[in-house]
DNA sequence: CCGGCGAATATGTCTAGACATAATCGACAT
DNA sequence: ATGTCGATTATGTCTAGACATATTCGCCGG
């Protein structure tokens, strides 16, 4: 047992008592002059201890009345943004990209392009990630140009733009919304499949600041591709 | 403007810095010497404010090398996990619960059961969700009753078993499988939908440590429920 | 019984130090 | 060229204070 540092293991004492239940949502945790006599140390350390598990979301922190677990728990939990590329070579099996269309424009609905808030010329790509050159889910893509200029040069013929974008262009904030959907008539034609097949439909708005840099809208059909959430409280 | 404090003002400055794009992923942070001397402040306070950031995963510090701003951001977003109840009365529709079956043992596949880890005997709930009055989705959840024996005492007829979980049993990692399916035979006649009918599928575990607390299946028609995960630096 | 006011108190924020530690860099020797 | 070693340096951790500020609680008067 190596002995890390003090206020880790305060921030480690005060979790355990959250996560074994003794602690319930709304209990209040010792004070930080307790917590100064339990640990023999300065207030500054055990008020960052707990500012640590505020942070994580565990406790909430009240002037005057006191640090409590926090209730809310249920309401998140981290979702894990799957690479396509590494999905599908984590099933075993080769990735390859086709491009169907690239044009001038924006291709897609005009609700999720205002809510995308460009403020330039668009750009629209799409095409199909492939499993061993069998279709795995279909990319509709929006580009604002004014965001990532350097987009205009780029073909997407060998690169997907989600792997590209992400190389290329910065963004600070992100919206997903994730659906099931029957794939309309174009829609399973090029994924081969029924239109009565079930399809997991993830739309992403991505932004910078204000200004949209691109909107997304990904279709897989059952089966291919499980989005997985996770909470754990000491992660990050 | 107010001013709030100088170590948020110093994480504002440094986060817009980042989310700007003007520091790039890899991108070396001032040092808090520097820091101390831009703001005048001492060096706890510059520290703490890059720690802000570490703590939203914004940053990454390594000793004698500096603080540099992290590449991974796309990797993950917050998934609201939603309370149906005030999912369905957001819609504006009246919310009610009806009890299908409550049995001991486990109604659920081994697979999910085995991963659930649990270690007492089992109850199995199933139900459906009503949005005045139709199906809005069905539950199948299996209760460990070693993590929740007073769920032995409760019939699940009026109240549904997510929200009693939720007042009166603690758990600490959750883990959420989303995916989109065609309904089974049985499913599809609960829902009143046809087996070509899209399906979200969210499937749920929930630990107490290393033991099982809970298994849920929740299958809801397409177009009823999206669910929604975001990325924003400064939240929490 | 109720409402307002003041005192007590827990956290919020910050300073000015101190020593510890890990990683880097450069000088030096091989 | 390469490898070793020690000095340097930026962060990690912590102390012992200080003043600020929001709440709560109890007292007291109406």
């Amino acid at each position: 047992m190596t002995s890390p540092s003090l206020h880790r293991r305060i921030v480690a004492d005060l979790a355990g008592e959250i996560a074994s239940g003794a602690w319930p949502p709304g209990h209040r945790l010792p004070f930080e002059h307790e917590l100064m006599r339990r640990y023999g140390c300065a207030r500054a350390t055990a008020s960052r201890a707990v500012h640590v598990l505020v942070s994580q979301g565990l406790v909430e922190r009240r002037r005057r009345a006191g640090s409590f677990v926090s209730r809310p728990h249920a309401a998140s939990a981290v979702l894990h943004i799957p690479d396509i590329r590494a999905a599908i070579e984590g099933r075993g099996q080769d990735y390859d990209w086709r491009l169907l269309s690239r044009m001038d424009g924006g291709g897609a609905s005009v609700v999720d392009l205002e809510r995308l808030n460009p403020i330039g010329p668009l750009l629209s790509v799409r095409g199909v990630h492939l499993a061993d050159k069998e279709p795995f889910g279909l990319e509709e893509r929006v580009i604002d140009l004014a965001a990532a200029p350097q987009a205009e040069a780029e073909s997407f013929a060998e690169v997907p733009p989600g792997a590209w974008l992400l190389a290329h262009v910065a963004w600070s904030e992100a919206r997903h919304e994730i659906s099931a959907v029957n794939p309309d008539r174009r829609t399973a034609a090029t994924l081969g499949v029924e239109h009565s097949r079930a399809c997991l439909a993830v739309r992403r708005w991505t932004w910078r600041g204000a200004a949209g840099v691109t909107f997304v809208r990904q279709t897989f059909p059952s089966g291919l591709l499980d989005l997985v959430a996770e909470f754990t409280p000491g992660a990050r």
